[in-house]
DNA sequence: GTGCTGACACAGG
DNA sequence: ACCTGTGCCAGCA
């Protein structure tokens, strides 16, 4: 589904990514199927632009890592919010545990 | 119109 | 578990 209204998608997305509790996280490609439009991608761009305004450290990819430029500063709000990290101790790399941080947001909009 | 790029996703090896 | 290639959606040169 094309974008017909860049700003309205654009809130709708921040609206989900605010919506995402502390302690859990969602990926781009969830995100872009519950906002209805756009993919992925799409999201990573309105992220690109206008993340500075969300909680950008709870979306990750899809299969719990997150982009070099962000994981590092990630690292520190993962630990104070106890999000769920794979292999328990944070080694070098840091990775969601995509199993119990999972989170799926009630409504759609 | 053609091609490249990107805070992505998925299938193969 | 790691690396590569292909598919996607939209924007821009």
């Amino acid at each position: 589904m094309p974008i017909d209204d860049v700003e309205a998608y654009v809130e709708s997305v921040l609206r989900v990514v605010e919506s995402i509790p502390t302690g859990r996280v969602m990926a781009y490609g969830a995100i872009a199927a519950i906002v209805g439009e756009g993919g992925p991608r799409q999201v990573g761009k309105v992220m690109a632009d206008y993340g500075g305004a969300v909680p950008w450290w709870r979306v990750v990819r899809a299969d719990g890592t997150l982009p070099d430029s962000h994981r590092h500063r990630a690292r520190e709000r993962y630990l104070a919010e106890g999000t769920p990290l794979a292999g328990d101790r944070i080694g070098g790399d840091l990775r969601i545990d995509m199993r119990r941080a999972a989170w799926e947001p009630a409504a759609t909009a």
